[in-house]
DNA sequence: AGCTCAACCTGGCTGC
DNA sequence: TGCAGCCAGGTTGAGC
C-alpha cells in the first residue's frame, strides 16, 4: 500500500481537482471494507462542499461542510480523480460525485476505510484512530534534534526490534514496511536491533534518513509497487530506486554484499548484514 | 503496558 | 493448462 509518500502524492493529485466543489451524490458499490462505509454517506454528504484535505499519518481527511471524510487506502487502495462518463471498474468500491468529475476508491483487498466524523463530535484531531498516532515526520516536532529526541525518548526500555518499532507509528506515523527497510538501511542500523538500545546518535541518523527517503519518495511521485497509481493513473518511479527492499540476494550498493531478508513480525525485512550494524 | 500473532480480502506469481 | 501454496504496501484487537 501506499505508505506516507504515496498518501501525500495522492493528497496532492486530488486536492486541486476537488477544493470548493460541491459533491453532488455518493454510490456505495461495495461498503464491506476494514470497517462497514457508514450507511449515512450517501444521505448526509450531497450538496457539502470540500473545504480541504488534509493527511495525518496514511490517513486522509477531507474537511466537508459539517464534518470529515476520512480515508484510508490500506494495502491496495487507490483514490483517483475522473470523468464521471467513465464506467466503473472492477474493485471500485466508492464513487463520490462532483457533477462532471468523480473521485473514486478502487480497492482490490478491501483493508481500506471510508469513516465520517461530524464536526459536532469535536475536532478531528480526537477520532479514536488518530490518537494514537506518532508525530508527523515533515513537522517541525520531528525536525533536526527533535526527531532524533522523539526516537530516543519513545524507545527507552522497549525490547521491540527497532523495524517493528518504527512501523508501530507510535512515535513517528508514515515508515511503512518499504520505507521502513530502506531508512534503517540509510541510517546504518540492524533492524533487529532493539529500539530501547539505540544510540542517541543513531537515533538522530535514523530520524534524518526517515526524512530524507520519505522527502525523496514524495518527490518521485510515489511507489510505483505493485498496484500503485497516483491521482491521474500514473505509476510512480521511486521503487526502481530501492537500496534494499525486495533486493534479496543482489548486491549492495554500498558494499556488493548480499542483502538478506528476514521476517520480522510477519513482515519481510531486506537489509545489509554488512553496512547495517547492531 | 508491551509483545506476538491471527485476522481482514483478493490477485498474482511460482512450482509441481 | 490447472491448481495448490505462498506472498503482497496496513492495522487492529485478542491473548498472554
Amino acid at each position: 500500500m501506499p505508505e506516507l509518500p504515496e498518501v501525500e502524492v495522492t493528497r496532492l493529485g486530488i486536492l486541486p481537482h476537488l477544493e470548493g466543489r460541491k459533491m453532488s451524490e455518493v454510490k456505495v458499490i461495495d461498503g464491506r471494507l476494514r470497517w462497514p462505509v457508514p450507511s449515512n454517506l450517501a444521505k448526509i454528504l450531497p450538496s457539502q462542499k470540500v473545504w480541504g484535505i488534509e493527511r495525518r499519518g496514511k490517513y486522509l481527511l477531507i474537511e466537508m461542510d459539517t464534518g470529515y471524510l476520512l480515508v484510508h487506502l490500506g494495502m491496495t487502495g487507490t483514490l483517483r480523480v475522473l470523468p464521471s462518463s467513465d464506467p466503473l471498474k472492477i474493485h471500485d468500491r466508492i464513487t463520490f460525485e462532483f457533477g462532471k468529475i468523480s473521485l473514486r476508491l478502487h480497492d482490490p483487498r478491501k483493508f481500506g476505510a471510508v469513516l465520517w466524523h461530524p464536526k459536532s463530535k469535536g475536532p478531528i484531531e480526537q477520532f479514536p484512530l488518530l490518537q494514537k498516532l506518532g508525530v508527523e515526520p515533515f513537522s517541525p516536532g520531528f525536525a533536526g534534534e527533535q526527531g532524533a529526541d522523539v526516537l530516543y525518548k519513545s524507545s527507552r526500555n522497549r525490547s521491540i526490534a527497532v523495524k517493528q518499532f518504527l512501523l508501530a507509528g507510535q512515535a513517528v506515523v508514515g515508515v511503512g514496511n518499504i520505507y521502513c527497510s530502506e531508512s534503517l538501511f540509510e541510517a546504518g542500523i540492524h533492524p533487529a536491533k532493539a529500539a530501547g538500545k539505540l544510540t542517541r546518535p543513531q537515533c538522530a541518523r535514523l530520524a534524518s534518513a526517515i526524512r530524507l527517503i520519505l522527502k525523496k519518495a514524495i518527490e518521485a511521485g510515489g511507489s510505483s509497487l505493485k498496484d500503485f497509481v497516483n491521482s491521474e493513473g500514473e505509476p510512480g518511479h521511486f521503487m526502481v530506486q530501492t537500496k534494499a527492499y525486495d533486493r534479496k540476494g543482489q548486491a549492495c550498493k554500498v558494499c556488493k554484499t548480499p542483502i538478506k531478508q528476514i521476517v520480522q513480525g510477519q513482515r519481510s525485512t531486506y537489509f545489509c548484514p554488512q553496512c547495517q550494524k547492531r
